[in-house]
DNA sequence: ACAGATATGGTGCAAATGCAACAGACAAAA
DNA sequence: TTTTGTCTGTTGCATTTGCACCATATCTGT
C-alpha cells in the first residue's frame, strides 16, 4: 500500500502528505520474515507504518512465556507513544510474520506542528490522536478479556468481542490455538479441552477457525 | 485544586484558560460520596476533570464479579476517550470514594480546535495527546500483570512495577487487600494465601500495607 | 466504651488449570 | 511421493485456585 493512504493520513491529498516527508525525518525499510524490526527501547522515539506485510508485538517474559501484545498488517502503525508497552520486566519486540516493508517517522516531529512548511500537520496531530484512542480501546478489551477468571469466561469474553466486531454470531478467528491461548494467557491443551466442554455444553460450534455463539 | 493546575490544562496560563471554558461547555458539579458520577454509554462525549475528592473507574460484571479500571484523585481526568472501556459485556462507571467536585466539559470541542477563540487551543489538544498516551501506558502495564498465569505471578509483576515506580524495593499498596484482588482478578482468600507463602519463601516482606521485595 | 459493620486471615474440599507426553493431521520442502 | 516439522487434540496426574465458611481484627458512629 501507499504511505499516504494510511490512517496517519487520514484525510490530507497525497501529495501534500508526500511533501511533509521530509520534515518527518521518513525514512523507508525492507524486512525479510521472522525478523526483529523494532525493540521498545527507553528513549527510542521512531514510529513507524508497515506498508507491506504482516507483524506481531510481542513479550517476551523472563520465564520463556510469551505473549502477543498486537498484531499489526499493512498500514498498521507502531512504535514510540503509539504503543504503551513498558519494558520494565519482560522486553517487547515488533517482529514480522511476513516479510515487511516499513516507514519510520519522527515521532517527536509528528507531534509538534510546525508553522513553516507543514499545513496539515494539525491533521496529522488529529489522527494520531484518534489511532491512540483507538488503540487504548483495544487494550481495553484485552484487559476485560483478562480479566475474566476462568479460561471459559475468558474464551467467551473474546468470542463476544469478535461477534459484536464482526456484526454476526459466527466469525473466523485471528489466531491460531497456540496464538490464541498466549493471547488469552492459558494454558493451550487447558484451552482446547475447555473449547470441547463448551462446544458439549452447546454453546458455541466450532468448524476450524470458524466460531459461532449459540 | 483549581481547574488551570489540571494536566489538562498543562502550560496554558491560568487567565488563557479561564477565557477557554464556555468554549468547552465547561460545567462544575459536587457529588456525595458512593455516588455515581459517570457511565461509559455509547453516545456520551463529555470529559471531566476530578477538581476535589478522588474516585474509581469499575467495570461490573454480569457475574457479579467487580473488576477496578482505574484509581482516581484530584487532578484526574475521566470521560470519553479520554478512557477505552467498551460497555460490551459489563458495565463501566466512575463512583466517588470521596465527596467529589468535578467539573464537565465536552470532549468534541476540545479535540477540535476551534480558530476564533482559543489561541491556546493546540497547547489543550497536546496535552489530551500526552494523558492518553500516559493512560495507555498505564493500561499496558495492567495487561502486563493480568497476562501472568499465576497469582504469585501477578502479585510479583505487580510489586514489580510497584517497586520501579517508588524507586524502592520498599512501597506501599494503594489497595486494600479486597481491592487488590479485584485488580488482579483473583481470589481474595487465595491471594492472601499466596502472600504467605511469598513470606514463608522469603521473596516479600509485608507490614500492614507496606511491602518490601527481597 | 460499646455495638454493629466491614476487612482480614485462615482452612478443608471441590473444581479448574497447568504440565508433560503422545498420536494423528496438516502443510511445506525435498 | 516421501520426509520433516509444526499444529492440533487428547489424556492422566499434580498443582493451583476458587469457594464456602469461620474466627479475629479493625473501623465507625453513637
Amino acid at each position: 500500500m501507499n504511505f499516504a493512504d494510511s490512517q496517519l493520513f487520514f484525510g490530507i491529498e497525497p501529495e501534500q502528505a508526500e511533501r511533509m516527508l521530509p520534515c518527518l525525518e521518513a525514512a523507508s525499510r525492507d524486512f525479510p520474515a521472522g525478523k526483529l524490526m523494532y525493540s521498545y527501547l527507553s528513549g527510542q522515539s521512531s514510529a513507524a507504518v508497515i506498508l507491506e506485510g504482516s507483524a506481531s508485538v510481542v513479550r517476551y517474559e523472563a520465564n520463556g512465556s510469551r505473549t502477543i501484545l498486537e498484531s499489526l498488517s499493512a498500514g498498521g502503525i507502531f512504535g514510540a507513544d503509539l504503543d504503551f508497552y513498558t519494558e520494565s520486566l519482560g522486553s517487547v519486540h515488533v517482529v514480522c510474520d511476513t516479510p515487511c516493508r516499513v516507514l519510520f517517522l519522527n515521532y517527536e516531529k509528528m507531534i509538534r506542528p510546525c508553522r513553516s512548511a507543514c499545513p496539515r500537520h494539525l491533521d496529522l496531530v488529529q489522527n494520531i490522536l484518534s489511532i491512540l484512542s483507538g488503540k487504548s480501546r483495544l487494550l481495553g478489551e484485552r484487559v476485560e478479556v483478562l480479566s475474566q477468571r476462568s479460561i471459559r469466561d475468558k474464551l467467551m469474553c473474546y468470542f463476544g468481542q469478535l461477534s459484536v466486531k464482526s456484526g454476526s454470531h459466527t466469525f473466523t478467528l485471528p489466531f491460531s490455538m497456540m496464538d490464541l491461548a498466549d493471547f488469552l494467557s492459558v494454558n493451550r491443551s487447558a484451552m482446547v479441552r475447555e473449547l470441547r466442554f463448551m462446544r458439549e455444553d452447546g454453546l458455541i460450534a466450532m468448524k476450524k477457525r470458524e466460531v459461532t455463539l449459540l
